[in-house]
DNA sequence: ATGGCTTGTATAACAAGA
């Protein structure tokens, strides 16, 4: 059976509980992934998703930052967390759907504003989650299984407004973007939006500062769909919702779609 | 070139985002 997959940092849960139930009414994904939802797992809207359909929650959450949540129409089983790094954060939580495919959601750490860890410590803790991710890839490779969430790095040249003026800035610096294909080639990860759209232009984010973030256009592909090669050739249709970026009140990511048909 | 905004929280200014 088909079934679609959505990805999306919504930038707390409670906050933007109504644009949520907006999505998965308009689109009616089978799995949502949520990233920074900004809530302990006790006080998440779970109702108003209930009511929609979505009766199966698997969370990690803490007060005030960070938090993921794997909302689902289908049974779900709860396949445990990973703190990478040992930050102590809720980044990370995994699911098993009754078909056997493991969902990966990861909220990884944006990393301050200095590429540098000597000077910057959240830079470090960055590039030690990745690498942490790296190791237990490696450790015990991924099969069937699908790996969502806010990378937060922009690994290709047309991830990014302007490759040049964003070479120095975290989320597209070259040690970042090494780091990452180090991540994904450990669990052989197949890059699914990439592989649905190969060529061109592609965000998922664009920043509040901007005065009009439509028209300027200054945006950067932070949210990712991976699959293990086993199921990769079963992707397709991947799109990102840009409209969702317009809507009242908005997250400042947009939601990130791929459909599996397994 | 710079500054620009938005969130949760010890509800007044922070920290954090990226």
């Amino acid at each position: 059976m088909p079934f679609t997959l959505a990805t999306w940092n919504i930038n707390s849960v409670r906050l933007r509980e109504p644009l949520v139930c907006q999505l998965l009414e308009q689109e009616s994904p089978d799995v949502l992934c949520l990233q920074e939802c900004k809530s302990p797992v006790d006080k998440i809207p779970l109702e108003a998703f209930r009511a929609l359909g979505y009766t199966h929650i698997v969370a990690r959450g803490q007060k005030g930052y960070n938090g993921v949540a794997i909302l689902s129409k289908q049974p779900i089983r709860d396949m445990g967390d990973q703190d990478f790094a040992t930050l102590g954060h809720a980044r990370h939580v995994a699911a098993e759907l009754e078909n056997g495919v493991t969902i990966h959601n990861f909220y990884v750490p944006a990393g301050g504003d200095v590429p540098d860890r000597a000077v910057n410590e959240k830079f470090g803790q960055k590039l030690d989650y990745l690498s942490d991710m790296r190791d237990w890839f490696r450790a015990e490779p991924p099969r069937k299984a699908i790996l969502v969430g806010d990378l937060n790095i922009a690994p290709r040249e047309d991830d990014v407004w302007s490759h040049k003026a964003l070479l120095k800035v975290v989320s597209h610096t070259p040690i970042e973007v090494e780091a990452l294909a180090e991540t994904q080639s450990a669990g052989a990860w197949v890059d699914i939006t990439r592989q649905d759209i190969p060529e061109g232009q592609l965000y998922s984010w664009w920043s509040y500062r901007a005065r009009d973030w439509d028209a300027a256009d200054k945006g950067r592909r932070l949210d990712h769909v991976w699959a293990t090669p086993d199921i990769s050739s079963a992707a397709h249709g991947s799109r990102v919702l840009r409209a969702a970026r317009g809507w009242e009140k908005p997250s400042d990511h947009a939601p990130v779609f791929a459909t599996f048909d397994l």
